[in-house]
DNA sequence: AGTGAAACAGTTTTGCT
DNA sequence: AGCAAAACTGTTTCACT
């Protein structure tokens, strides 16, 4: 299952989280490679699961998805049924762009992207109606500096 | 530069975020319209910059990327100056994945995917000391429950 | 603004080195 | 493995409705 990926492999991955419309030849030519080897090194990615879904990155204000909120969770529940049924939740609800469990006294972080105030209040009430939560903060955010799905694949030397 | 998305807009867009990498009849099947009009559509929202980059999304921990922080910041510091060093230096580095300004007494959250812990230092020492900063605290991501740059279009009824 | 076809470009396969 | 050509599939443009 696991790849080795070695330079050339991750010249490609760069190349394609950049901009993954370029034809295969360009890719080529800026890896310093040709079309089939390319093409075999990406085929060999995708199926081992180290390339993904293909996707196009969207203007969230523009689509009137203006608020973003991090949400910080504490639980005083652990048991497996419990969980099941938050990390259940999380997954199919659309307005969670991302959900990790933590290390420390903070359970859960969430980002969630929504229209506005009002549509946050309904995600959180029917969060907190479906599973019991200890603690909750939101925080808001005004202003959204940087958000990339880019991996920082250039720093790690492997 | 805003333009009006219809309900067939948005149904191209929720395609496109889908699976980027189908074909246009495919689409245009799928929302039922036909190429032309579905080409035309894309090629505005493109223009417009409601359509951003193309990618692929890429096994973080597969290319040796496994550790994820979250980071909540409080500065004193609110001049304009120091602000935008701040900035510069959060937009410049590839580790820092998210980064908003926020409302209330937390006054920015940053996401980092770094290789490891020690890689996490390194950028921390780094940014301390480009920048002054109060109070830092780093949540460490134990596991990714989700992560996703698809945005939940299908919830804003516009 | 949508349809259908023509022209063009890119992908994927194959056989050769 | 890599290269070049062939076959195929998808994109882009255009004339017509």
């Amino acid at each position: 299952m696991s790849v080795q990926i070695d330079a050339l492999d991750r010249k490609i991955l760069i190349a394609l989280q950049e901009d993954a419309s370029r034809s295969l030849e360009e890719i080529a030519k800026h890896v310093g490679s040709s079309k089939t080897p390319v093409w075999s090194r990406i085929r060999k990615m995708k199926e081992a699961g180290v390339i993904g879904q293909q996707t196009v990155l969207l203007d969230a204000d523009a689509l009137g998805l203006e608020a973003c909120f991090f949400v910080l969770i504490r639980t005083s529940e652990h048991e497996a049924e419990w969980q099941n049924k938050f990390l259940k939740t999380l997954r199919e609800r659309a307005e969670v762009m991302e959900a990790h469990r933590l290390a420390g006294d903070i359970d859960y972080i969430l980002k969630v992207r929504v229209a506005n105030a009002r549509a946050y209040d309904e995600f959180y009430q029917a969060l907190i109606s479906e599973v019991r939560i200890y603690n909750v903060t939101a925080l808001l955010s005004m202003e959204e500096i940087k958000s990339t799905p880019l991996l920082p694949l250039a720093s790690v030397p492997s």
